[in-house]
DNA sequence: AGCCTTTCTGGACAGTGTCCACATAGCCGC
DNA sequence: GCGGCTATGTGGACACTGTCCAGAAAGGCT
């Protein structure tokens, strides 16, 4: 981290900590351009190091890649777990239940929307990830968003809110609606929906997919 | 077209249909490969002509790729065009309204898991598209996927089947859900479910929307 | 203290987009 | 019919990318 941004030429011939700089600069290259801006010469020219040394940590620009998805994706985890913890604890299980999706669906959007270039590393198109180990891509709760997103479901269906013929696959439709939206408003037909519209919108469709499930 | 596949070296000079050729190339490049394999080289090399040659006809390989794009909405648009096709029309307005946008859905998808490729090429991710001339995007009724989806839901609020106050922004809804659950088929969590189950799920998914919009 | 394994360097190659100068040939007016 | 103009395609170059191979440096282990 120490010389992720400005490469102060470094004494030791050992960097010490290249795999987590090459990391760090990999997310910093997808936050400020996407996936497509993470590229291997450039996270090793930040991290002061020539290309091939790259090599000792990733096996390629791919694996590079798919690390970063990986934070990612926990950083979208995070953004939902904030949403959970903002929550009233004094509801009825059912409300909160119900609430508990809604916070999903806030976070996820919430986190397209402030991070569109990682999200789009997220969840981009692409060759796309034969899926790294769990916990990378984790929140501090240890789930990943679509765990949390299960586990908002389980707590609806135990709360009679959903009925339970209707809660398996759920995460699927649920996912797809949020998602899809995320989509469209950050590189779609919503790309430039003025805000107003926008906070509008979401909350209709998290309702669409309270009521639809 | 002639030589788009194997170049066999012309005789003469001049190209005569050089765009064409490329446009073609390029196409094919994308449903077999995604956006992502949409190279300017390539696509000359198909053509027959010298890489720089596409700069008389594309301004640059994103312009080329633009026009990929172009193309695989109307084909998008065609697909759907084709499920409105086979409805039964002796349907009261509602009923016909309803299978209206189901058929809208169905189209989509279908043509999502038939062509990832080029269904990604139409709406990956990526610096994105200023969107092209509406004519070249849309199907052989003249409109883009985005038009017939506005017409069935048009036809539900004049049938009342969707409420007149739930019209507005409807379409960014149900885009949302197909679309969402498009992208989760092709290269998201649900890339290798089984083909019965996507089955059982589309159908759920259209429910939810028309239940919940 | 000396090896040895890991980490980083140096140099190379193929592939990409794109720029510039040039060649060709189709067309247009004379 | 013929000469020039301009659209179109060619050739060569450059910067950038990922990746391979061989070597050097420097930790750490015995």
């Amino acid at each position: 981290m120490t010389d992720a941004t400005i490469p102060p030429p470094r004494g030791t011939y050992r960097h010490g900590d290249l795999r987590r700089a090459l990391l760090q600069a990999g997310i910093e290259l997808a936050r400020a351009g996407g996936p497509e801006a993470v590229t291997l010469r450039e996270a090793t020219r930040r991290a002061g190091v020539v290309p091939n040394a790259a090599y000792r940590h990733f096996a390629s620009q791919q694996d590079l890649l798919q690390a970063v998805r990986a934070a990612a994706l926990s950083a979208v985890a995070i953004s939902m777990e904030q949403e959970l913890a903002a929550l009233d604890e004094n509801l009825s299980a059912a409300a909160l239940a119900k609430a508990s999706l809604r916070a999903i669906g806030i976070g996820y959007l919430r986190f397209a929307r402030a991070e569109p270039g990682l999200f789009r590393a997220a969840f981009g198109t692409g060759p796309q990830s034969g899926s790294t180990s769990n916990a990378e891509q984790a929140g501090s709760t240890g789930l990943n968003p679509f765990q949390l997103l299960s586990l908002a479901l389980d707590r609806m269906a135990a709360a009679a809110v959903l009925p339970p013929e209707r809660r398996a696959g759920a995460e699927y439709l649920a996912w797809s609606a949020v998602h899809g939206l995320a989509m469209l408003l950050i590189n779609g037909l919503l790309r430039r929906m003025d805000d107003q519209q926008i906070e509008s919108l979401i909350p209709r469709l998290l309702e669409m997919v309270e009521t639809g499930l």
